[in-house]
DNA sequence: GCCAACGTTGGC
DNA sequence: GCCAACGTTGGC
C-alpha cells in the first residue's frame, strides 16, 4: 500500500533546489530526531512512495515541490558522527535510534502552496500540516495530494 | 508512571 | 526575536 507523505526541511539547511543539485537529484534524507516521525519513517515509508517537500523556518513557508522514496529505510549515519549535529551519543550500531530514507528529486513547482494558502482553504482542515505543524514526518491523503498537484498548477493563473 | 522543568520548533 | 505549542528528560 503506498503511502503519501510531506517531508519538512529548512531551505537555510538543505532545500529542495540542493536536493535537485545533488548527484542525480538524490540524497539520504537525514536528521529526523523526532521518534513519532521516526517510527512512520522506519515503519510506514517504501520505496516508491511519493512524497511532498515542504519549506519550513523561513520567509514563506510552502509546498515546494515532490519527491519520492527511493530506498528502503535504513540506520540514519549521522547519529554515528561526533563531528555531526546529528550525533546521538545512546546510539549504536546495534541499536540504532534514528533512521532514514534516501529521497529522489522529482519536480519543483513553478507556483509553490504556501501554508498560508493552505490554511485559508477548508479543503485543507484536517490536514496534518495545518493540525500538527511541529511533525516533520507527515501523511497526505490521496485528495489532499491531488488537490495540491492541481493546486501548483492552477496557482498563479488567476493571482 | 507522573509531572515539572527544560529544550526545540516554527509561524509571525 | 518573540512566544506558543509541544516533545523529551529526569527526579521522585
Amino acid at each position: 500500500m503506498t503511502a503519501i507523505w510531506l517531508l519538512k526541511t529548512e531551505p537555510d539547511v538543505f532545500s529542495i533546489a540542493d536536493l535537485k543539485a545533488c548527484p542525480g537529484g538524490r540524497s539520504g534524507w537525514d536528521g529526523v530526531r523526532n521518534f513519532q516521525a521516526r517510527n512512520r519513517l522506519r515503519d510506514d515509508m517504501r520505496e516508491g512512495d511519493p512524497v511532498l517537500i515542504y519549506h519550513s523556518s523561513c520567509a514563506t513557508p510552502a509546498i515546494m515541490g515532490e519527491g519520492l522514496v527511493v530506498s528502503a529505510p535504513y540506520p540514519d549515519p549521522s547519529q554515528f558522527d561526533p563531528a555531526s549535529d546529528g550525533h546521538d551519543p545512546r546510539s549504536t550500531h546495534a541499536a540504532p535510534r534514528w533512521f532514514q530514507v534516501d529521497v529522489q528529486f522529482v519536480c519543483s513547482y513553478s507556483h509553490p502552496i504556501t501554508l498560508k494558502q493552505l490554511k485559508a482553504n477548508p479543503e485543507f482542515a484536517d490536514m496534518e500540516l495545518v493540525l500538527r505543524p511541529r511533525l516533520s514526518v507527515q501523511k497526505v491523503t490521496e485528495r489532499q495530494y491531488q488537490l495540491i498537484q492541481r493546486l501548483s498548477q492552477a496557482n498563479g493563473a488567476t493571482a
